[in-house]
RNA sequence: GCCGCCGUAGCUCAGCGGGUAGAGCGCCGGCCUUGUAAGCCGGUGGUCGCGGGUUCAAAUCCCGCCGGCGGCUCCA
């Protein structure tokens, strides 16, 4: 992430508005916001046609024109305009006898904007009826901070997840398909299996018991679970010989029907099930984005049943597992942010619950020592929840894993346990996901690592390559005694250059290229090269074999194996 | 769903002021006694997203649909 001046944009913010206003006189300021990816300005479109490039091309020119001549910017007080108001934009100045705004908290600087790019000119509707034209861009103070900026994007772009999962062969889209349904191709595969592994392990660890539930259910079931009215738009609904069946959007409702399979006991809470569920939820159509947004995805799902003062522990215990989650990947903090959504102003439950959940869902975030921010009302009807966010290649924040607690389903299903003193109670619900979804997280893996995943999730851990005809015998040794080892292996025997075979090894994301040789198989050793070129010749191949077992075990989220063998050469 | 942009070979793209398609990579074949990020030669490959219209003639112009992208709204 490239750090913008948020002062230096602010300043352009203005420039842009009134450049717009001076070049295209159809375009009128109406509002301008501003963060760390750039700012956007809106405007209303009074007549004529949308603008073009070449239009933002004149703008850009514009707004260094005026910065040479002589600017003054007055602040001029806060916008009533109704508006504005709805903008959230609202702050007003002068600028050459121009209005601009800006939203109020930005302060433009006093340095002069060097360079300006507009990256893109979109819609922007706040409410169906009000239609804007928004201006996206950046700003520096020099050129060549703005060509620093172009390079990172250029990177972000080959970070991009879509990208390299069509480029390493993982997951295809296709129009016979349907938008936002993906095909795992067998190398994708392996990477959900891999992330599956890591989260049954976590379940097993946190007494999840794994269950399995049917992908479409009677509608009956819907109208209970109130999806049927609150969540009915994205729903896929079927007409089967006059009777209804959904398919389901969430796991929930199948979990809570083995709860109350049967009767309860105080001493059988907390009882908890998980399920890699796969929940189809018909999403706008441009809403769809590779596989960060996608009409049918596969969530790390479980359910809790608790009794009240047993729901601390459990979010405790949830969160926990998270952050070991996070540290497995290596996610640096500014990569990942935690929100506390607290109670909205409609709300089902009773003060008391929503206090207890509340300060339950804070203590345990605070009690691990990790930074949140609280957004107040922002919680689900049911009950307030816990959501960590993590962060694309071009900066935009997907909601992954979440814990939420929920009063709501277990009176809508009348759940109950019996008492010590023989009364009815009724259990509090967790709904939690570690990944989210397993497509979103790995969608967000494969650009945190640029495609070079991790050895222990790599599609492919290791290609062995013969570097000359007569080695081919040792090499294939060495291929089966690898894959007996349980690595996930490729033997490369095509008729090209060694060079040639590595490059590809190389493109294909391959942590470990193990070269073989006469040499090598004199002596029962391999040269194993691995990524950025680090190489160790002549290494015994049960030495290796220890070393990469480690890492794999370990699921190292860096190359460690070389180290390991201690003998590394440039 | 809304606004704008886009859709040519498996992939990346050129051609688009109308005259029935090109390159590189890939793939296939051949050559090379193949040691560390593209060896050489040849070949294969496209109802130019789909449908309609304008025209003697459409990849190229117009309309509709489908799909993608950038945003908005919404979410795991």
């Amino acid at each position: 992430m490239v750090m913008l001046d948020q002062e230096v944009l602010a300043r352009a913010a203005l420039l842009t508005q009134i450049a717009v206003a001076r070049e295209m006189p159809r375009l009128e300021p109406v509002g301008c916001s501003i963060d760390d990816r750039g700012f956007r300005c809106d405007f209303k479109l009074k007549s004529g046609g949308w603008p073009s490039e070449d239009d933002a091309l004149k703008v850009e020119r514009a707004v260094l024109r005026i910065e040479e001549g002589n600017l003054k910017i007055v602040y001029e007080g806060l916008s009533d305009d109704e508006l504005l108001q709805l903008l959230e934009h609202n702050a007003v100045y002068m600028v050459n006898g121009f209005r601009a705004y800006l939203e109020p908290s930005a302060k433009p600087s006093d340095k002069k904007v060097g360079a300006v790019k507009i990256l893109n000119i979109s819609a922007h509707n706040p409410t169906p009826e009000i239609r804007l034209v928004r201006f996206s861009g950046v700003a520096f103070s020099t050129q060549k901070e703005l060509e620093e900026y172009l390079n990172w994007l250029e990177e972000a772009e080959r970070r991009d997840h879509r990208v390299l999962g069509q480029k390493l062969d993982l997951f295809s889209f296709h129009e016979e398909v349907g938008p936002g349904l993906v095909i795992y191709h067998p190398k994708g595969q392996v990477i959900r299996e891999e992330l599956m592994k890591l989260i049954r392990e976590v379940n097993e660890r946190l007494g999840y018991s794994e269950v399995y539930t049917p992908h479409v259910f009677r509608s009956t079931l819907w109208k209970i679970s109130g999806h049927y009215t609150l969540y009915r738009d994205k729903m896929v609904l079927a007409n089967i010989e006059g009777e209804e069946y959904g398919i389901k959007p969430m796991n929930c409702p199948g979990h809570i029907l083995i709860y109350k399979s049967k009767t309860r006991s105080y001493r059988d809470l907390p009882i908890k099930f998980s399920e890699f569920g796969t929940v189809y939820r018909w999403e706008k159509r441009g809403e769809l984005y590779g596989l960060l947004r996608v009409r049918g995805f596969t969530q790390d799902d479980g359910h809790a049943f608790l009794r009240e003062d047993q729901v601390k522990n459990e979010i405790k215990a949830i969160l926990r597992e998270i952050l070991y989650v996070l540290s497995i990947f290596g996610f640096r903090e500014e990569d990942v942010k935690i929100y506390l959504s607290t109670r909205p102003d409609e709300y089902i439950g009773t003060e008391e619950m929503w206090a207890k959940a509340t300060d339950a869902l804070k203590t345990a975030i605070e009690e691990l020592g990790m930074p949140y921010q609280v957004r107040e009302g922002e919680g689900a009807f049911y009950g307030p929840k816990i959501d960590v966010h993590f962060r694309d290649s071009l900066g935009r924040w997907w909601q992954c894993s979440t814990i939420q607690v929920d009063f709501a389903l277990p009176e809508r299903f009348g759940l109950e346990y019996v008492e010590n003193d023989g009364s009815r109670k009724r259990p509090v619900m967790i709904h939690r996901a570690i990944l989210g979804s397993v497509e979103r997280f790995m969608a967000i893996i494969i650009e945190e690592f640029e495609g070079k995943l991790p050895t222990w999730i790599s599609p492919v851990q290791v290609v062995v390559i013969p570097v000359r005809h007569d080695s081919v015998d040792y090499a294939y040794h060495v291929f089966e005694v690898l894959k007996n080892h349980g690595f996930r292996v490729n033997l490369d025997l095509s008729e090209e250059t060694t060079s040639k075979k590595i490059r590809r090894a190389y493109g294909e994301g391959v942590p470990y290229i193990v070269l073989i040789g006469p040499k090598e198989a004199n002596e029962e050793t391999v040269t194993v090269r691995g990524r950025g070129n680090k190489q160790v010749k002549s290494v015994p191949l049960s030495e290796f074999i220890k070393a990469l077992e480690k890492e794999v075990r370990r699921r190292s989220p860096s190359q460690v194996a070389l180290d390991l063998i201690k003998k590394t050469e440039a």
